[in-house]
RNA sequence: GGCCCCAUCGUCUAGCGGUUAGGACACCGCCCUUUCACGGCGGUGACGGGGGUUCGAGUCCCCCUGGGGUCGCCA
């Protein structure tokens, strides 16, 4: 069985880099009947923050990816890393380090001076004597000081690396707490993980679990690492970069799936194919076709795929979403033409409920562009003509404003655009939007009234 | 800086020794049209450079260049 897991630590929102990595994680064991787990890294506590981890809670539940069984915390396991550090050291495979922080700093800044690597130099590693008094010790593990640490990446390939390159790592800190690099280890072998896919800025620390895995007799799961996303300018991806959180996704009008869709195409792929529904993902993703490159973040794919998505919801879904953005729709009893005119055209929610709102309610104020190039000529005539036609009739369905236009049109022997956009304008002060019959019928006979002569009056 | 990873249109990518180097987003035209979009059609646009290997290299090897990662009592 394929057992997967994503282990955030809480100590920010959830990213689009982490929801990737989730999102892999949880297709690959998804796909495979498999199990995906949720583990909070929250061993620095220090660090841990309560709004933290409801964030990233929140962010799994609005795109959708369910976890099987309980959140495991770290926090909550220290008992049982603690007799792992004490096999170890009973073992002699770890030792304690009574090394302070300040010397390891000193240590440090020697070595950077020389122009070396900074690293621990062992000084405790066969220490038989008197340790020093005071110091509270850290625990390190004996790190093979010769040959090479090899892994096979699902990724990568075959990484290679010197055991001179892995130092005696810390596993617990001197107030006795262990460190991630160890906890990781255990717990991945402990809660039979078998694919490990993560971030490529682990890839350093995948021989630092291997030795914890090989210390402690443990099973080594597969691991994959993904490459990284950049920002639009192709670099390393911060928090300048603006929107990092992906509940800001939802804030500014994106659909989850839409953002999965984005995310599942960035460092992997299934030949030409671009669109994928969350089955399909389930379906056909696999880590064997993880790109090796990172990738740069677009955004403007991002609303090519929300427009898309947007357009295939149904409209009983989106006066649910317009809802979050002040529009409220539920008992419009015009809400199918409004909404089926409105999704052509939006590429977030947001825009969708900014186009609503142009059209629910009357315009404040008329363009003034618009205004030049619609309303000259005979333009009051025009739609006075219009007007009154209107008023004499009783229209229901767009086609019964579209039949108005036409009459108005014959009758005066002028084209669509002569009538068409000044009253575009009277109905939404501007010269676009949806087709104006749609955009009557909406808003009704008497409401199209009052706008068309709420212009008339004040030109 | 040491070590490691990576490199096809502006961007996401297909390619897995023989292709007119394909698709998508974006961009530019045309069509549709009462406008703006949507949609349809078409177009501009890439194998970073240099050496090899091979009858033949985007595909394999080496070097350079460029980008990224990492070197914590963070994860």
């Amino acid at each position: 069985m394929v057992v997967t897991r994503f282990a955030p630590s809480p100590t920010g929102y959830l990213h689009i880099g982490g929801l990737r990595t989730a999102l892999f994680n949880w297709l690959w064991a998804r796909k495979n009947g498999g199990k995906f787990l949720l583990r909070i890294e929250d061993t620095d506590l220090a660090r841990n923050s309560e709004d933290a981890l409801k964030a990233i809670l929140e962010a799994f539940e609005w795109v959708g990816l369910d976890y099987d069984g309980d959140v495991a915390y770290q926090s909550k396991r220290f008992d049982i890393y603690k007799r792992y550090i004490q096999k170890l050291l009973d073992e002699g495979k770890a030792y304690y380090c009574y090394m302070t922080k300040e010397e390891l700093d000193a240590l440090r800044e020697e070595q950077l001076q020389r122009g070396e690597r900074p690293r621990y130099d062992r000084r405790y590693r066969d220490f038989s004597g008197e340790p020093p008094a005071g110091v509270k010790p850290v625990v390190r593990i004996k790190a093979p000081l010769e040959g090479d640490i090899v892994f096979e990446d699902g990724v990568k390939g075959t990484i290679v690396i010197k055991a001179e390159e892995v130092d005696d790592f810390i596993i617990a800190r001197s107030d006795g707490t262990p460190t991630y690099n160890f906890v990781v280890a255990i717990d991945d072998a402990l809660m039979g993980v078998t694919d490990v896919i993560r971030g490529d800025d682990h890839l350093y620390n995948t021989p630092k679990q291997i030795l914890v895995y090989e210390a402690l007799g443990l099973k080594i799961p597969k691991f994959y690492h993904v490459p990284m996303i950049l920002n639009e300018e192709g670099k390393k991806l911060s928090k300048r970069d603006g929107a990092m959180d992906v509940m800001e996704y939802k804030r500014m009008g994106y659909l989850p799936e839409a953002l999965l869709n984005f995310l599942v195409r960035l460092g992997w792929s299934h030949g030409d194919q671009e669109i994928f529904s969350i089955e399909e993902m389930k379906e056909l993703f696999d880590p064997k076709d993880i790109n090796k490159s990172a990738s740069a973040y677009n955004l403007s794919k991002l609303q090519w795929l929300n427009a898309h998505y947007i357009k295939n919801s149904p409209n009983d879904r989106l006066v649910g979403l317009l809802e979050d953005f002040g529009v409220y729709v539920r008992d419009h009893d015009r809400k199918e033409i409004l909404l089926d005119a409105l999704k052509e055209r939006a590429k977030t929610i947001k825009e969708l409920a900014e186009m609503a709102k142009e059209i629910l309610e009357a315009p404040q104020a008329y363009d003034e562009k618009a205004c030049k190039k619609a309303c000259k000529g005979e333009w009051k005539e025009i739609l006075q003509d219009f007007a009154q036609r209107l008023e004499r009739a009783t229209p229901h369905l767009p086609s019964d404003y579209h039949d108005l236009i036409k009459e108005v049109v014959e009758a005066r022997q002028i084209g669509f655009g002569k009538i068409g956009q000044p009253l575009r304008v009277a109905l939404l002060g501007k010269m676009s939007g949806p087709d104006l019959a749609d955009v009557m019928a909406i808003v009704g006979k008497d409401e199209t009234l009052r706008r068309i002569r709420a212009l008339l009056e004040s030109k």
